[in-house]
DNA sequence: TTAATTTATTACCATACATCAATTTTTTAT
DNA sequence: ATAAAAAATTGATGTATGGTAATAAATTAA
C-alpha cells in the first residue's frame, strides 16, 4: 500500500491528498502490464478507460478507408493515453491503442473518473489543465503540419520527443508525420 | 438585466443558476462589439481573455517564418475562442485573433474565470466538457490533415461548416486547409 | 458611378513527396 | 545458429500541390 501511494503522487504531482482520498484515488486505478505488439483498443470497441503510462511505449492510430494507418499519438512515461473521442463522447473507437513497448499502465475508468471528481473536486482542475496542455500541444502540432515539410517535422520531433523514437518503427514515426517511411528513409539520408 | 439573463443562458446551455450566479456571471462577462477587420489579439501580447461568440464571424491565425498565414480556428455564433494557448499558458501569444465579420462578444478574463470556478463550481464542468470536445475536434482535424486530400477536407469543410465559407475570404480557408488559394481556386473549378 | 484596391482565377512550370519494385538489413522464431 | 519474417533502404517514375505572373472579377472608396 505504502509504495502503491508512492505512484499516486508520481500520478497527481504537485497535488496532496488526505490518506483517505489516496485511498480513494488508489482503489479507482487499475494497474496493469501489457505486452509488445497488445492491441489495447480496437476500432469499433466502445472505452471505457483512459491510461496513464507508467512505463513502456504505446501508441493511438487511424486506419484510414485507403488501409493506411495513421499514428496521431504516442504516449510515453507519465502520459494519459486512449481514444479520447471515444471516451469523452461514449461513441465508438475510431481508433486502436496499440502497445509498442511493454507497459505498465494504470487504467482510469469513466465511472471511476465521475466518482474522484465528485469525491475529490480538486482532480477536477488537475485533469482540467491536463486537456488544457493537451490541447496546446494538438493546435502546435496543427500549427506544424501546415507551415513545416517532413525534414522540419521530423527534426522537431526528435528534438521534442527523444525518448520517443528510438522506441518505436520507422513506419511509427512516418505515419505520425504524415508521411511513407520511404520518404522518412530519406529524410534520415540527407540528414547524415 | 432581464435582456441579460437571458444570453446568460444561451452562453451556459443546459445549466441552471440562480439569480445570484447569474449576477455574478453577468458581471464575469465583457460585452463587446468590434468591426470588420479589427486585429483583437496581437502576436506577441498578452492574452487576458477568451471570448464567446454571440454573432460575427472570427479567426486565429499565425504567421510562419516565410511570412505565410495558418488559420488555426474559426469562431461562429456560440463558440469560444482565444489564442489558447497563450491564455491557458500566461505565455505571449503565438496567435493573432481577426475579426472577419462584425461581432459581438462577451469576454471572460482569467481572473473572472477563476473567479467563476471558486464561485460557481459547476462551471469547471461544462468549460471541461468544451475543452473535451474542442480536444476531439483537434483529434479530428489532425487526421484529417494526415489522410485527405486537399478536395476531400474541402467538400468535409463545407460540409461541416457550411456557415463559415460564406463569411470568410478564400486565403481564410485555404490557409485552414493547408493549401494555397491558387490550389483552392483549382478544387472549386474541379468540382463545378 | 467610376476609379482604386483587393481578391480570385488561370496558365505554365517547379518541387516535395508518393508509389512501385527490388534489395539489404534487422528482428524474431525455431 | 540458422532460417524465416519483418522492416528499412534505394532507385525509377508519377502526381498533387506550390510558385510565379498575368488577367479577370469583386469589393470598397470617392
Amino acid at each position: 500500500m505504502k509504495s502503491n501511494s508512492l505512484k499516486i503522487s508520481e500520478i497527481f504531482k504537485n497535488m496532496s491528498f488526505s490518506e483517505k482520498e489516496i485511498e480513494i484515488i488508489t482503489s479507482s486505478l487499475k494497474k496493469t502490464t501489457l505486452k509488445k505488439g497488445t492491441i489495447l483498443i480496437k476500432e469499433g470497441d466502445f472505452v471505457d478507460n483512459m491510461y496513464y503510462v507508467e512505463s513502456g511505449c504505446l501508441r493511438t492510430f487511424h486506419i484510414d478507408v485507403h488501409g493506411k494507418e495513421h499514428t496521431v499519438q504516442f504516449g510515453i512515461k507519465d502520459w494519459w493515453i486512449t481514444d479520447y473521442t471515444a471516451y469523452f463522447s461514449s461513441e465508438k473507437a475510431i481508433m486502436n491503442l496499440e502497445i509498442l513497448q511493454d507497459c505498465t499502465l494504470y487504467a482510469l475508468s469513466k465511472n471511476n473518473r465521475e466518482l474522484l471528481y465528485n469525491k475529490i473536486p480538486q482532480i477536477h482542475k488537475f485533469i482540467r489543465i491536463k486537456l488544457e496542455r493537451a490541447y496546446a500541444a494538438f493546435q502546435k502540432r496543427i500549427l506544424a503540419n501546415l507551415s513545416q515539410s517532413a525534414t522540419e517535422r521530423y527534426l522537431e520531433f526528435i528534438n521534442t520527443y527523444p525518448d520517443i523514437e528510438k522506441n518505436v518503427k520507422n513506419y511509427h514515426l512516418a505515419s505520425y508525420l504524415g508521411i511513407t517511411t520511404e520518404s522518412l528513409s530519406r529524410i534520415r539520408k540527407k540528414l547524415n
